[in-house]
DNA sequence: CGCGAGGATATTTTT
DNA sequence: TATCCTCGCG
């Protein structure tokens, strides 16, 4: 039996369609990785495509490297000269090679966020913006949405005729490339704008690569934004040979310019595209299939699909609502620790999803006191880090003296007794002569008015040539141990003596160690060491990255780090609406477009669960050094109560809760949770002469429904709320008053 | 020029 | 709550 014969009918399709444009729409769940590289080995090993015109284009390094290890572990042989990679380090890769067409030296810098931020603060004190008014981060999201679209800023310009503010931004945009250009230096963006420059004025460079690519495949194809889509477009143009996976529910990634069109109208724009659904999913129980097709299907305008699994219907669906974030994460991390006692999981087993990531420290809290090991993914990247950054400052300035942010920002760390003012002298002279920071640096005898501070400065250039000589004969590693040694960063790390400079120092060593990683690697590959490739690596990490499923250690991370991944136990943490959907989706001007990309993420976190799902919220919870209260998010509350467990819903309140709520609270908040399964306040399992005279697991008969199992029983202000399983009529709610119910 | 204090400010998600 | 920024003093 051949390989493609484990898969099933629709995947089987996808595999063997190999010529012209494919849509894959593959649910979650559906195997979709599974066909990408049954696809390629198809084409290798049936079709007799040489492995080197194949392109496997994924967004995340982490996903580009399971995709290798699988591909190589079912292609024979020649696996290694298939190019499977990220958009950006894709991009890299070829402009690495001729971006000099472009203007730019190939080796380029990358800035990262933080980069871009430094950039634009001098570019508003250089135009004297009021950054109270056009905020850093508003005028660079911006400049990062023109350029997904593919507007230069001189077209921005055009466009913002008649419009003060943009005109504004236009100003900004320009100064903003100019600046980047004069540094050497590409932002995210640019990664992708300019590679799609180089292919539409350089004929030549494009026939290679299209030559080359002639089959290629992009996962997650619903996040693509206009870039991308036009990167891939223009490659594809030749041969047509375009296969793309991805699912319109899974799209969360708007914010960052992905453009949901890209996949509703594929079949527009190659009008001889097969489509071709995969909705069997291969994850997921029953019921937490259905939780999430029932969440899902609120959103309107998704192409039309329902997953189903020949899983059993599993375990039911948790739900959970605390007094506060506090309790909630107590409950969550005891609950990890019951199961994996009980020797029915391991840590890894478990992953907690949160909206944000500030989410995290409690549960963080919660994990170091238990003694649970714990991994949290994202937040601030490692290599955004102060004491990383500097590092690598010192590298970059080595690798590319015209990277003027770098260059500051080591000029005088450690301190060389080199000030704002000699700084900005430098500056002004060098922006006047139309000359690097670094440059003018080297010169500094000649500009004027800079006294005593000359004389450090020239040593700090001397330092720096230092380095650049030795950097010609030392591996990567050495040559940072040079620049530590000689700096003498770690002693005043250590001079500070706090607790803080020791995981500064571990950071550091951590470094170290990739260091020597990245040199290990290349020598494996057969690739030579350069400074270069290494800061470009660093560069474009993700914090999933760096995620290892071989420890074992609970996972925590936001629903966005979450897609692709999947764990058999998923808690979904702060199910509040405020916190998810987020506040700033509810009072957007569109707020129904912002909370369907909201109620996708949900989508997605549900469907990370392979077998058991619990779902929390917190009524209380500190945001920001203040108290805030929220309700329970609407996305719970979408979710069909037979996907629910039965039993003791809700925690009891604390006994030793010192704000003892007031019966008209209780009354009001139960008024409030009405239509839904449960209260906010209290569950009662109902005993005695109290209750409505049966109790959950009781059988009992009702005149219409006939006889059944009472699974749940709340208390709602004046009467009970009574949930029943019944025999033939299915699982009803009712209140006792009513209902009537007899126990038999 | 360096340091510390104090106040303002911010937080949605990330390659 | 945590970080960043500004300001004033030594």
């Amino acid at each position: 039996m051949s390989i493609y014969e484990t898969l099933n009918d629709m995947q089987q399709q996808a595999v063997y369609h190999t010529d012209g444009p494919l849509l894959i729409l593959a649910g979650a769940g559906s195997g979709k990785t599974r066909v990408l590289t049954h696809r390629i080995a198809y084409l290798i090993e049936e079709k007799g495509i040489n492995p080197w015109n194949i392109l496997a284009i994924t967004f995340t390094n982490k996903a580009a490297g399971e995709m290798r290890e699988r591909v190589d572990n079912i292609v024979g042989y020649g696996s290694e000269s298939i190019w499977v990679s990220t958009f950006h380090s894709t991009c890299v890769r070829i402009l690495r090679r001729y971006i000099d067409r472009l203007g730019y030296d190939t080796n380029f810098t990358i800035y990262d966020t933080d980069d871009q931020k430094t950039l634009m603060k001098d570019v508003c004190k250089h135009l004297q913006i009021d950054t109270k008014i056009y905020k850093e981060r508003s005028l660079l999201s911006a400049i990062s949405s023109a350029k997904n679209e593919m507007i230069t800023a001189s077209e921005y310009r055009l466009q913002a005729e008649g419009d003060y503010g943009r005109q504004k931004i236009a100003q900004v945009y320009e100064e903003y490339e100019k600046q980047l250009r004069a540094n050497n230096a590409l932002d995210f963006d640019d990664l992708l704008v300019k590679a799609v420059q180089l292919f539409q004025t350089q004929p030549d460079v494009l026939e290679y690569y299209q030559e080359r690519f002639r089959y290629i495949m992009v996962d997650e194809y619903q996040d693509t934004n206009t870039v991308q889509f036009k990167l891939i477009q223009i490659l594809a143009s030749k041969y047509r040979n375009l296969c793309v996976v991805g699912d319109d529910d899974q799209s969360i990634y708007k914010f960052r310019g992905a453009n949901i069109r890209n996949i509703l109208n594929f079949e527009q724009v190659f009008e001889d595209a097969r489509v071709i659904k995969l909705e069997q999913n291969y994850r997921s129980t029953g019921n937490i299939l259905n939780a999430a097709n029932a969440v899902i299907r609120h959103n309107r305008g998704r192409k039309d699909k329902t997953l189903w699994t020949a899983n059993g219907e599993g375990e039911k669906l948790t739900f959970r609502e605390f007094d506060s974030a506090y309790d909630e994460a107590e409950y969550i991390v005891g609950d990890i620790k019951s199961h994996v006692n009980a020797g029915d999981l391991a840590y890894s087993d478990n992953a907690i999803l949160y909206r944000t990531n500030a989410q995290s420290r409690l549960f963080e809290e919660k994990f170091v006191t238990a003694n649970i090991p714990y991994k949290i993914v994202g937040g601030i990247n490692f290599y955004a880090r102060k004491e990383i950054k500097d590092l690598l400052a010192y590298l970059k300035t080595i690798d590319n003296g015209r990277d003027d942010l770098a260059v500051r920002r080591i000029i005088n760390v450690p301190k060389r007794g080199i000030g704002l003012t000699s700084i900005n002298r430098v500056q002004e002279y060098a922006a006047s002569r139309e000359i690097g920071f670094y440059e003018a640096l080297r010169g500094v005898d000649l500009i004027p008015n800079i006294g005593r501070g000359a004389a450090r400065m020239e040593s700090f250039v001397a330092l720096m040539e230092h380095f650049k000589a030795e950097a010609e004969n030392l591996s990567i590693s050495e040559l940072m141990d040079l620049i530590i040694e000689e700096t003498g960063y770690e002693e005043e790390l250590k001079s500070e003596g706090e607790i803080e400079a020791e995981t500064r120092l571990e950071n550091i060593d951590e470094l170290r160690s990739k260091i020597v990683a990245y040199e290990e690697l290349c020598e494996e590959q057969q690739t030579p060491v350069t400074l270069s490739g290494f800061l470009e690596e660093v560069a474009l990490v993700a914090d999933i990255d760096s995620l290892d499923e071989n420890g074992d250690y609970v996972v925590l991370m936001t629903l966005h780090s979450a897609k692709g991944l999947e764990f058999p136990q998923v808690y979904l943490a702060g199910m509040e609406e405020g916190i998810f959907p987020s506040y700033i989706s509810i009072q957007a001007d569109n707020p129904e477009e912002e909370i369907e990309e909201e109620r996708r993420l949900c989508y997605v976190g549900i469907t990370r669960a392979k077998k058991n799902l619990t779902l929390t919220c917190a009524r209380r919870r500190m945001i920001r050094g203040e108290t805030q209260y929220h309700t329970m998010s609407r996305f719970m509350k979408e979710i069909p109560v037979e996907f629910l467990s039965s039993g003791e819903i809700f925690e009891k309140m604390k006994k030793a809760e010192p704000l003892k709520q007031t019966a008209y609270q209780q009354a009001k908040q139960s008024f409030h949770s009405k239509p839904f399964v449960m209260k906010p306040v209290q569950q009662f399992k109902v005993t005695g002469g109290k209750g409505p005279g049966y109790d959950v697991g009781d059988r009992v008969r009702h005149v219409k429904f006939g006889e059944g199992l009472v699974t749940a029983i709340t208390e709602g202000g004046r009467d009970y709320e009574v949930t029943v399983d019944f025999d033939s009529a299915g699982t009803k709610k009712m209140f006792a008053a009513f209902a009537k119910l007899q126990k038999i």
